[in-house]
DNA sequence: TGGATTATTGACCCACGGGTCAAGTCGCGG
DNA sequence: CCGCGACTTGACCCGTGGGTCAATAATCCA
């Protein structure tokens, strides 16, 4: 598929067909193991029309990690209250992270499965979570509310990891907490992590949530 | 390769090198990149001769990731001082793990990369990891050095999250640290998840850095 | 020393799956 | 109603790589 190609109305139609087709069945039977044919047979076309769509089985995924990537960005952003302070933002981003990742589970799962590219695809993501997260670090130091005995890049790391981790904890079923609770405690242990006194801390998850002022 | 199959010293010897060869190849490439036909080649000897001594590409790597979660194991408990309180305990486990880690990067390095049947063999190693941590959570909960706040299991998921996460980072380059920093760094992190106390956080870090006395 | 067992070889087999392509069909503007 | 570009088809191609096998050599041991 060349960049120029113009698509008509059917023509998108019949590429977002393809697209969900790939995305449920990546979900459901990784990368790998899906075939192009897979692919098509699902979305009941030929197989060289997948091939008119997308350049070829990777860029697809490319396309649609992407897509996932700017859809949990919304989400993070949307959870924060632009007013409150770093550790009460990076808690609310936490709780927003956890959410999403669990509800898109079967898409994430794919990240501990796949291909060397496929899985660079994926990194990009974590890049930029912890850049959101290693201002809001660094803006929290500033004003006292977290803790300036460690770098903020480790924190970042340590915030972005542990939600990460949870994150698949959660989806390999080795945690069973209800998403509410889950989400609860990454926060908790997030903001334990970074809060530079206990006061600070409680008040941060406390404030993380309640309904955001409008 | 049945069960039941007799190696003389020379067979033994000629296994080993295939092993070798193969874990050799396997961090340098990835286990999918590499080819059975790599591995005979790295050892100077003919392809039919792999399944003489293996049952299969997987099996192989089956037994060299056992043989690396027994010596991690190994490496753990050697770092533990039998008389230290647990909380002690889990911060040098930590120490010990992020540094077995790191020496053997190379092959932890697969477990990003791979395939379903593969991680799964991978994912066994941090059961038993996870299980070692519980135990000691709870013993810490019992003396009072760990926090009751949280849930034994949920607390010990949070270490070795920490512990695979930062020894990941550090592996791809996204953390620069020194390896002792590095270690201690997860060592504090950890000990601030788990602690019951601002006092003991402190203590402990401390001693898990002094030579254990004999 | 000879028969049994282990060790070694490399040509061969073949399933698999991504990607190609020549030959259409469809629908719309002129 | 013609023609052009978007759209669709499915048979075909082909590299790749894991696994097999029959033949041969090297060792062991009685």
């Amino acid at each position: 598929m060349t960049s120029t190609r113009q698509l008509t109305a059917q023509g998108i139609e019949r590429k977002q067909q393809l697209f969900d087709a790939a995305a449920t069945l990546f979900a459901e039977q990784g990368y790998a193991s899906t075939r192009v044919v897979d692919i098509v047979d699902a979305a009941g076309v030929a197989k060289g029309l997948f091939y008119w769509y997308f350049e070829n089985k990777e860029a697809l995924f490319s396309e649609l990690a992407s897509d996932i990537r700017h859809k949990l960005r919304r989400t993070q952003r949307a959870a924060m209250d632009r007013n409150a302070p770093a550790l009460t933002r990076v808690a609310q981003g936490t709780i927003a992270s956890v959410r999403f990742m669990a509800e898109h589970a079967s898409f994430f799962s794919l990240l501990e499965v796949e291909a060397r590219s496929v899985a660079d695809a994926l990194r990009r993501g974590t890049e930029q979570h912890l850049g959101d997260v290693r201002t809001l670090v660094l803006a929290g130091q500033a004003d006292g509310t977290i803790t300036k005995d460690d770098d903020a890049e480790l924190l970042a790391l340590a915030v972005v990891g542990a939600v990460g981790q949870f994150s698949h904890f959660h989806r390999t079923g080795r945690v069973d907490l209800s998403l509410d609770d889950l989400a609860n405690y990454v926060a908790r242990l997030v903001v334990r992590i970074l809060t530079a006194d206990e006061r600070t801390a409680v008040q941060s998850v406390k404030q993380a949530l309640r309904p955001k002022p409008r």
